[in-house]
DNA sequence: TGTAGGAATATTGTTGACAATTTTACGGAC
DNA sequence: GTCCGTAAAATTGTCAACAATATTCCTACA
């Protein structure tokens, strides 16, 4: 990891397309997009944020620019050091290992409320479309198509569970989670088995069993993190 | 309610002993005793946060005050509303059981990972504390006592968790839910239930038993949940 | 070539001023 | 007493300037 840090210059020059001439966006407009950035690795890990730079692209002032990283800093997506600036913060194996931990109560709680709080008949479309047309997909290796397809149950999942605490909590832990989630995905079996899992899990919400939905989903992400573990040196 | 919310100039006055000429706190410092007095209700829900009052108590420029409110909305502690300034939230019902869902996985993972990560005899101090000393409390309703003990268990349950994120989870939780804890604890009959309840998962840590261990914490917190829904109007 | 030192440049942290918005206070009418 | 309008005061949001600090660049020397 010798290379330059990009800086959010360099970056953000692609993206004008929100630059602002006047503000008229909410005040937490900026730091969804740049959580957005950071999540999504566009402002990579141990990218600077520039304080004048992100406040030229977007038009507002710099003061609200260090508000925005007072809140990034809190959700521990960025780390500020006096006089230095702001760095995006680098995942370490060991807090993977906590993320996942995390993540396996939580989302296994996200998919017993849903279950719980749907009817379910609900899923019905869910279950369609993790059957022939994904199994399609996996076969031809779309794994795009299969990403996509998991990103619309973990947002299906997360409404359904009707709780907003829990859905923020789970959301700050996809903000640092979704590229490294992305890159187990695509590795070798690992779509093939994700999808008996969601099958399974999917098949229990229809079945109305919140339990076992939730147990399935628990073993879902143990399996990816022992895929994690076996895999880290390429994956970080 | 329909009493005037306290501002923060009323609240700070009593703490001058934080007023610093030159400021040469780290800039959490800021932060973490906002987010302590919020906790506890020194500035309770509803109370409004003035930047020129903080400001002066601490010593520091409105600017650093802002950063600090960024943070502190983005933990859901405070609400800004543009041009009228920052809010303490206020704990509505149902998010208080939705805290109380989220606790019940998060506590118990901390109990689970403790239980795994420390040698059992680690655990001895706080049975023996758990033991007679209070009961003898919890009989002479010396609830202070109880309450402090309980504040001990947590923490050494966070630290012998050893999961970085897991405590940022569980501290972020525990900002808000502070008081409404310590209200359910003096309830009557509750300490008595509290304290039957976790002598048996610190026996269980104690045997190195950490899926018991993890299974009592929660059911804790279920029925301190039960407790809240009974007597739900008395306490928020 | 590598290192050290100094200057120039860039960036962050703060301050004070002012614009914009909201809140409060006051007086008058009903 | 309540309501409304107006003015004054308070507060937030922004800006520009400047101080403080860090980084980068350049030169000289071993």
């Amino acid at each position: 990891m010798s290379k330059r840090p990009k800086t959010a210059a360099a970056s953000s020059s692609a993206k004008s397309a929100t630059r602002k001439k006047a503000d008229d966006n909410p005040p937490e407009f900026l730091i969804n997009v740049l959580r957005d950035r950071i999540a999504n690795h566009d402002l990579p890990p141990g990218s600077k944020l520039r304080e004048n730079s992100i406040s030229e692209e977007f038009g507002v002032s710099r003061a609200r620019v260090r508000e925005a990283f007072g809140g990034l800093e809190e959700r521990g997506l960025i780390e500020r050091i006096p006089n230095r600036g702001a760095v995006v913060t680098r995942l370490e194996a060991p807090q993977v290992f906590e993320l996942f931990a995390v993540r396996e109560v939580l989302e296994g709680l996200a998919v017993r409320l849903a279950t719980e709080n749907q009817p379910p008949e609900s899923w019905q479309d869910l279950v369609d479309l993790f059957d022939k047309p994904l199994e399609q997909a996996v076969n031809e290796n779309d794994l795009e198509f299969y990403i996509e397809a998991l990103a619309t149950l973990r947002t299906r999942m997360v409404i359904g569970a009707e709780s907003q605490t829990l859905e923020s909590l789970l959301d700050s832990i996809y903000d640092r989670t979704r590229v490294l989630i992305r890159r187990l995905v695509i590795l070798p079996g690992r779509a093939r088995q994700g999808l008996k899992e969601h099958r399974a899990m999917l098949a229990a919400m229809r079945a109305g069993d919140a339990e076992k939905a939730e147990q399935l989903k628990r073993a879902n992400i143990r399996g990816s993190r022992a895929t994690f573990d076996k895999f880290q040196k390429f994956i970080l």
